[in-house]
DNA sequence: AATCTCACG
DNA sequence: ACGTACGTGAGATTA
């Protein structure tokens, strides 16, 4: 049989660090909880036991062994909010069947140690399932590893058998021991040798194979003199360290693994529990029905309407008009609607033959408040239908992406999770058997309860303001969509074909084999391999072949610039030529869609295609911008906002010198220059500008002089200085860089200047690299998301005076600091002072913004 | 489905 | 000792 034994308290350490802060409504945390037994589902998956033990510590005061990398167990206990679900989760693992092992004055890893050895002495399979790699040690022919991670919120089980311990240390399991002997570990408090590290003690063992045998030998083996002298220095310590880290096999445990089997477990029990820990997720993975009525505190829509499947349309819409309030969801694809579900309070009205009819007159009645789920397909509607919506004061999906952008999807069902809005019974799927007639019913409640939360983070006008009219804004702009020339675009592509395939030749014979050129694990055997060229570096699956690892060797062989204009040159053929031309409408136009609940910033995002990433920084792919083009009669005109980032980062650090500098008119990057290098503004050069300026964004990302180093090529310590050159001139960045982060520590969020928030869990993390994402998020975000603000309330603006002056110029597109218009050729110069003059007031800051607008007959001329 | 690479601001 | 700048979307390969 195979046993599986559970290192519970080091699974609930990951699940608790791994898995954002989750409690339920009145505050209790679940989060361990619920990682643990997502963490235990799916190393029952991969390892498939007959029985399980679940281990844990007795006490836990402090732990000894470390939980994580980087935590150090000895100077810290227990976390309050995993202590608090330490029982809890205990009493749920019972209910579902399990078997907890605990033993007094013996630690998991000793039940862990006993078990396998049990396993190994029985000829039984013994699956270990923890996230320590002390366990290691106990591998056998019998005995694996799963170790458990949690990769962004998802759970990981690598396996660790002989093999693997042999590839990756290149010694056999016990031997990990004498390694530990020599390296120590700080967080176990084993001292192991002075001097030796994880390198060292490596290859020492790998070398010799035991402790024993080293110092039995130390004066005849050819180790050098230092390293033998910290050897000999640290013999006594070394020995020691080897038995307090030898995991015990002899805790006096319960060893008859029949005892282990997972019992059978009373479904309704584990609902009960499950629902009052409100982790309804699980109860639906695990297929769990039951008609127990359950006791949360969620949100009750007591009586459900009835469904109304052959409504008299009349009376419906008389029923919402004396209301003065719809709330209904329509279901419309491309402009055309299919059904329109009605919330009548006591009926859900399905309308469908005369759908078309009643959308109009319901969108056109001002006195008719509509609050809906996605105002974007209403606005296009209208737009198919020639007519302007009124009074549109809820979407929900915009709503709930204001309240927490980082959500993975805005789809009702999730958000009457999020917001803990059931039915009186906890199961609230199967309710009608349409999707969009359920979610009609409850749309009332969900639209209440975002409103509320709304007006309780001053949100309220984000969504009034700036979403829901510019959601009628990209409606517009996905409708009218970018006219370009197909058949150059075509034709631009077949020359880039040709010139791939004499490229590809090319490679093939220099490098001297045929092979996949895209493929970055040919390439990387072929470069690094076949080729032995220098300066690889490894990627988790294999060489890096990216553009800088590349260029880094381009000298050493003739292949190496063949490869890179061959991928540039591939990227535009296959990304940008052939889909272009494959979504292009019958008119000639390209409709991308413009996604406004993706980015956690507040920025838009575009898809299908993306027309936010078409190139610009090369000329080969610039080029591709001569095809986007305009209508017959018709110019485009292209405004950006110059540095307004920047401009957002003087006016929230209120940074006096960086604020002078755009008053000034200043090239905010020469001036960066000249203080970064004291010297004066004249006396600036080129590469000292761009270094300025790789400085002024590295610092709008939240910098770190590693980074900034790579990215100008000058040492670490170079960027180091220039980091502090500037934070010292810029003193006001310097104090909001700083305080952003401290002020998210405190109230777990960021925010913008008109109130958008990200929350940022990561700042609780454990994980050290995770936590300083946090805060560099913290840093940006704000900058980033105020930017996004104010384009966004520049497109409303520009929309609706392109609207109220009756002009045929029409907004096509926008790239987070950029802005496109069509206008008709005589409209162009208007169009142009229109968009400079909309960005440049779109909002009052203590620093000028500045927009500059060109005009062109194609992108490519009509971009400055 | 995940990974790598690369296009943009 | 370790990993390393914010935000996106998409194509090709591989597992």
């Amino acid at each position: 049989m195979t046993l599986l034994v559970v290192d519970g308290n080091s699974i609930v350490n990951r699940a608790f660090y791994g898995i954002k802060i989750l409690t339920t409504k009145d505050g209790k945390f679940t989060n361990a909880i619920y990682g643990f037994l997502t963490m235990l589902d799916k190393i029952k998956e991969v390892s498939n036991p007959d029985a399980v033990a679940i281990a844990f510590d007795l006490k836990t005061p402090t732990f000894r062994h470390k939980a994580f990398e980087g935590y150090k167990a000895n100077r810290k206990g227990m976390p309050e909010e995993l202590a608090q679900q330490m029982p809890v989760l205990k009493d749920l693992l019972r209910t579902l069947g399990y078997t907890l092992v605990e033993c007094e004055g013996y630690e998991a890893d000793d039940i862990l140690g006993t078990l396998a050895a049990e396993c190994d002495k029985t000829g039984n399979k013994c699956v270990i399932a923890t996230g320590d790699r002390d366990s290691l040690q106990l591998v056998s022919e019998n005995v694996t590893v799963r170790l458990a991670a949690t990769k962004m919120g998802k759970a990981e089980a690598a396996l660790y058998d002989v093999d693997k311990i042999k590839e990756e240390y290149g010694v056999t399991p016990p031997q990990m021991i004498e390694i530990k002997a020599l390296q120590g570990d700080t967080s176990d408090n084993i001292p192991g040798v002075a001097g030796i590290g994880k390198k060292g003690a490596g290859d020492l063992i790998q070398k010799y194979g035991t402790i024993d045998y080293i110092y039995d030998n130390i004066d005849t083996l050819d180790i050098k003199p230092g390293m033998k002298n910290k050897l000999i220095a640290g013999k006594d310590s070394a020995f020691m360290s080897k038995m307090l880290g030898t995991i015990s096999r002899e805790a006096p445990i319960d060893t008859d693994l029949s005892h282990y089997t997972v019992a059978e477990y009373n479904a309704d029990d584990v609902v009960m529990k499950l629902a009052g820990l409100e982790l309804f997720s699980l109860i639906k993975k695990w297929n769990l029905r039951s008609d127990v009525k359950v006791q949360t505190k969620t949100e009750e829509v007591t009586k459900l309407p009835t469904l109304d499947t052959n409504p008299d349309t009349d009376k419906v819409f008389k029923k919402i008009k004396a209301e003065g309030k719809a709330y209904f969801i329509a279901d419309i694809y491309k402009g055309e609607v299919n059904y329109i579900y009605v919330n009548t309070v006591d009926t859900v009205a399905v309308i469908d033959s005369n759908a078309n009819d009643f959308l109009i007159k319901l969108l056109t009645d001002d006195t008719i408040e509509k609050l809906t789920d996605n105002s974007k397909n209403i606005f296009a509607f209208a737009i198919k239908n020639d007519i302007e919506p009124k009074n549109i004061t809820m979407d929900i999906q915009l709503a709930a992406y204001i309240l927490n952008p980082s959500a993975s999807s805005y789809d009702t069902r999730r958000l009457l999770e999020e917001y803990k809005i059931s039915v009186k019974y906890y199961e609230d799927s199967l309710l009608y058997s349409s999707e969009l007639a359920t979610d009609t019913a409850f749309l009332p409640k969900l639209c209440e309860v975002l409103n509320g939360k709304l007006k309780e983070f001053g949100q309220l006008d984000l969504l009034k303001n700036i979403e829901i009219p510019l959601a009628n804004v990209l409606a517009s702009m996905e409708n009218y969509g970018f006219k370009v020339d197909k058949d150059e675009i075509e034709r631009y592509g077949t020359m880039l074909g040709e010139k791939i395939e004499k490229l590809q030749k090319n490679i093939y014979e220099s490098v001297g084999y045929e092979f996949n050129i895209n493929s970055p694990k040919q390439l990387g055997v072929a470069l690094f391999e076949k080729l032995d060229l220098p300066g690889a570096k490894k990627t988790k699956s294999g060489y890096s072949t990216s553009a800088d690892v590349l260029e880094s060797i381009r000298n050493v062989h003739p292949a190496i610039d063949m490869i890179l204009e061959y991928r540039t040159l591939a990227k535009l053929k296959s990304t940008y030529c052939d889909s272009l031309v494959k979504v292009t409408d019958y008119s000639g136009r390209i409709h991308s869609i413009f996604n406004q609940t993706e980015t956690r910033t507040g920025r838009i995002s575009s898809l299908e295609p993306n027309l936010q990433n078409i190139p610009v920084r090369t000329e080969v792919g610039r080029e591709l911008r001569k095809f986007f083009i305009a209508e017959d009669n018709y110019t485009l005109v292209d405004a950006d906002y110059s540095q307004i980032e920047l401009r957002v980062l003087a006016y929230i650090a209120n940074d006096t010198e960086m604020i002078k500098a755009f008053k000034d008119g200043t090239d905010v990057h020469t001036v960066t220059a000249s203080q970064v290098f004291n010297m004066p503004v004249d006396m600036v050069s080129s590469t000292m500008r761009s270094r300025a300026k790789a400085v002024n964004f590295g610092i709008v990302y939240g910098i770190g002089a590693f980074s900034l180093a790579k990215d100008i090529g000058v040492t670490r310590k170079e960027a180091d200085s220039y980091i502090k050159a500037y934070l010292a001139h810029y003193s006001g960045v310097d104090s909001y860089m700083n305080a952003v982060v401290e002020k998210a520590k405190n109230q777990g969020y960021v925010d913008t200047m008109f109130g958008r928030r990200r929350y940022l869990p990561e700042l609780m993390a454990s994980n050290r690299n995770l936590r300083a994402f946090g805060e560099r998020v913290a840093r940006n975000m704000p900058i980033q998301g105020t930017a996004a603000d104010i384009i966004k309330i520049a497109m409303i603006r520009v929309f609706n005076r392109l609207k109220s002056e009756n002009m045929k110029s029409r907004l096509i597109l926008q790239v987070h600091d950029e802005l496109i218009v069509e206008a008709p050729k005589d409209e162009a110069e208007k169009a142009a002072a229109i968009l400079k003059e909309e960005m440049e007031n779109a909002v009052k800051l203590n620093v000028p913004l500045t927009a500059d607008a060109n005009i062109g007959d194609t992108w490519y001329d009509a971009k400055g």
